[in-house]
DNA sequence: AGCATGACGAACA
DNA sequence: GTGTTCGCCATGC
């Protein structure tokens, strides 16, 4: 990792502040990071994140509330799985009632 | 150094 | 409301 870690290291906690039953969009970790914007850097960061079981990354999906990057999980069952697992009611890998369990970094940490 | 790609997002047609 | 294009920033070839 020659890169700065620094970046990942920020989403890895995002993400694992992450309460369970609640979701978070990538653009939304972007945007409390400062990289607003570059919600793709997060979705990188998430690729890499693959390797950090403590990265609960079936609960960030995108703006749409749609699992889009459950394609890249071990199994694409797994992430609505644990979705559903937590309470997290997932209809045609979308999330039901998605702003309901939003959890805004931004407003969950609040600056 | 340039081109292609990516777990996204917003703007535009 | 759906489909397409551009922008974002970093990685890979």
């Amino acid at each position: 990792m020659k890169s700065n870690d620094n970046f990942f290291a920020q989403v890895y906690q995002v993400v694992r502040l992450i309460p369970s039953g609640k979701v978070t969009t990538y653009g939304a970790i972007a945007s409390y990071l400062g990289s607003k914007g570059s919600a793709r850097m997060v979705g990188w960061a998430m690729n890499a994140a693959h390797g950090m079981k403590d990265v609960p990354a079936h609960r960030v999906v995108n703006r749409n509330g749609m699992l889009t990057g459950k394609t890249h999980f071990a199994s694409p069952n797994l992430m609505q799985e644990l979705l559903e697992k937590e309470g997290v009611l997932v209809e045609n890998n979308k999330i039901v009632d998605f702003e309901n369990f939003l959890w805004d970094p931004a407003i969950a940490l609040e600056l």
